[in-house]
RNA sequence: GCGCCCGUAGCUCAGUCGGAUAGAGCGUCGGCCUCCGGAGCCGAAGGUCAGAGGUUCGAGUCCUCUCGGGCGCGCCA
């Protein structure tokens, strides 16, 4: 299927014809065993390390091994030439006409070039975002957002079944907290003059709106009424309308979601005492009470016997709290149930995406799928760092308080969902990020995003001279072009980027890294600036020859393979390949 | 005090399942626009991979410890 794995193949048909020979033992372990390109190119295109890898086992020298693999590898189809090199690797250089097979490859994949089974069918539960619905989205919740898209965009490729779910926290403390600011706000508009927002409250000018629409509608009913009267209504009506807004924003993002899911809805249903009684057949429900944390200052702690999970059975430090001492169920107990609701959908792998700040939480929650899942389903919490938000090298505070918070929707408004989505792409999700807004809109050399979509125009301008100037491009003579007239070495090393793709595709997906992708792209990107220099220098090099119709093609064939891989990546990251910059 | 994450070039960061002489962008210095789009290309300088041990044929990568930074640490979500 793909240049790297095949050449897996070869290694292993070598290993095999070794055993055959009694060269090697039989029941080696081959899992060791790898293939890659090596990073200095003096060791040719593709290198294993098998040798080296099977010599403990086999009881002989690594170059003894080495050298019979060589001869073995050195008559398989497609190599060119083999060479041991100590400490025990093969290294092989494969034929030029392989990497250029790669094109029409890539040409009848189309949009599927790069799609793998990796996952085979196994269901994936992505949920990200997942932001209260108090308020708009700010900017570091994009990260994880656009993080969580794209690893939903990857896994999908990679042969997974994926659902994006989005879990709306609408039955806890916070949102009574936001239904107080609503009516606060309604007696403010009634002119009853109450005060500032007390602490604790949300002093958001976006629920505004919110009170406006109860008043408009119920009058002066809720004024001056006890709190049970209006406390639901005022809670609906607020994640309502946060929630529309949120969709808004997430819209802005490009981001689309298979399911949304209710707290509030899974604990009207009853689902957490479902959760817990499950637990309680398993023995992992008691009632006890738990040490102080220590190191840390607790004036007020004092010992309350409380109804407890026993996590510490799964891995974690202590037992968690399932209910608090005013008899609530606690939000480990809601997400309890949460998450049995996700296994039983039918969900072999959760990922959870969270901001960093939740990291003392992922023990618990592993805890919980373990013993809720009985060890069918896994859960991967995948943690982002923060968004350090800059303008012109300024750092910008983004407090809770109205007024400094920056909001995800102003900033994708002011940089392009494209380039925002691209630059969260540009960092380890374990690693913290900076943005700079000013940066980012002004100088565009500072920006990685259009240095790939440049790449991807200046192929779409290359076809729209090659159609004005009359020389055909359709995909009958691309494919009938002959491509043994790809020769230099820039236009070799650009096919050999280009065939890594499938190799990239499955790396990132299999340790849940989409931002390589981001990274491939900009080295495939490279390597087409650089042979599009050469053509300057060199006009035998150019992509549109007059006269020479065959070299023509055989180029035009190469350019729509890469920007067919280039499309195909930036469509995984969300961010859509532009035909021209503006 | 405990747990999790991080420490790589002046800055921001990559670094493949443990592979060979550690890379990119920005910044600095020096070159390339009669020519398919210069938002581009070529070159130079710049590194005890925080430190010390260990495992291994081989460690930026795995293990232990130390130092430094971030996040978190009952009944908040």
């Amino acid at each position: 299927m793909n240049v790297f794995s095949d050449f897996r193949d070869t290694v292993a048909a070598a290993v095999a014809a070794l055993q055959r020979r009694g060269e090697l033992p039989e029941g080696l372990d081959l899992e060791r065993i790898t293939v890659e390109p090596p990073r200095d190119p003096a060791h040719g295109q593709m290198a294993t390390n098998a040798a080296l890898v099977l010599a403990r086992a086999a009881r002989r020298r690594p170059m003894e091994i080495a050298a019979l693999l060589r001869e073995e590898i050195e008559g398989a189809a497609e190599v060119v030439e083999a060479e041991v090199a100590p400490p025990g690797f093969v290294n092989v250089r494969l034929s030029d006409d392989l990497w250029r097979r790669q094109i029409p490859v890539v040409l009848r994949a189309g949009e599927d070039y790069g799609r793998c089974d990796l996952g085979r069918g196994l269901r994936v539960n992505d949920e990200y975002c997942s932001a209260n619905p108090t308020g708009p989205l700010h900017v570091g919740h994009g990260r994880g957002t656009v993080y969580g898209d794209a690893l939903a965009n990857l896994l999908d490729f990679a042969g997974y079944r994926v659902t994006r779910e989005y879990y709306v926290n609408d039955g806890g403390a916070q949102i009574e907290a936001m239904a107080r600011s609503v009516h606060h706000r309604y007696r403010e508009l009634l002119g009853e003059n109450p005060g500032p927002m007390p602490d604790g409250l949300y002093p958001l000018e976006e629920l505004i709106p919110v009170a406006k629409a109860i008043l408009e509608r119920d009058g002066d009913r809720w004024a001056g009424r006890p709190e049970e009267e209006w406390l639901e209504l005022f809670g609906r009506e607020g994640v309502e309308a946060m929630m529309a807004r949120i969709r808004e924003d997430l819209d802005a993002l490009g981001v689309r979601y298979d399911v949304f899911v209710s707290e509030r809805e899974l604990i009207a249903a009853g689902r957490i005492e479902e959760a817990i009684a499950f637990l309680e057949t398993k023995g992992l429900v008691y009632t006890g009470t738990l040490p102080p944390p220590k190191g840390k200052q607790m004036e007020d702690w004092e010992p309350v016997p409380q109804l407890l999970f026993r996590s510490t059975a799964f891995g974690d430090d202590i037992d968690r709290p399932l209910r608090r001492s005013n008899g609530a169920w606690t939000y480990f107990a809601a997400d309890l149930a949460y998450h049995l609701d996700k296994i039983r959908r039918g969900a072999d792998l959760l990922i959870d995406v969270w901001g960093a700040d939740h990291g003392g939480y992922v023990k618990r929650m592993q805890a919980a799928v373990k013993a809720l899942g009985e060890g069918r389903a896994e859960l991967v919490v995948k943690l982002c760092q923060l968004v350090r938000l800059y303008s012109g090298g300024e750092p910008l505070k983004m407090s809770k308080r109205a007024g400094r918070t920056v909001w995800l929707r102003e900033v994708v408004e002011e940089v392009g969902r494209d380039v925002f989505r691209f630059i969260m792409l540009t960092r380890k999700n374990d690693a913290p990020l900076e943005f700079d807004l000013r940066k980012v809109v002004e100088q565009s050399k500072d920006n990685p995003v259009f240095y790939v979509q440049y790449a991807h125009a200046r192929i779409c301008s290359v076809f729209r001279n090659a159609a004005e100037a009359g020389i055909a491009t359709d995909p009958e003579t691309l494919a009938a072009a002959p491509l043994d007239r790809l020769r230099d070495p820039a236009e070799l090393d650009l096919l050999r980027q280009m065939a890594g793709w499938p190799r990239v595709v499955e790396g990132a997906a299999r340790s849940f890294e989409p931002h390589r992708i981001a990274f491939y792209l900009h080295d495939l990107a490279g390597a087409f600036h650089a042979l599009w220099t050469r053509g300057k220098e060199e006009p035998g090099l150019r992509f549109l020859l007059a006269g020479e119709p065959g070299s023509t093609a055989a180029r035009l064939a190469m350019l729509a393979a890469v920007r067919r891989v280039i499309a195909n990546g930036l469509r995984l990251m969300g961010v859509k390949p532009v035909e021209e910059m503006h």
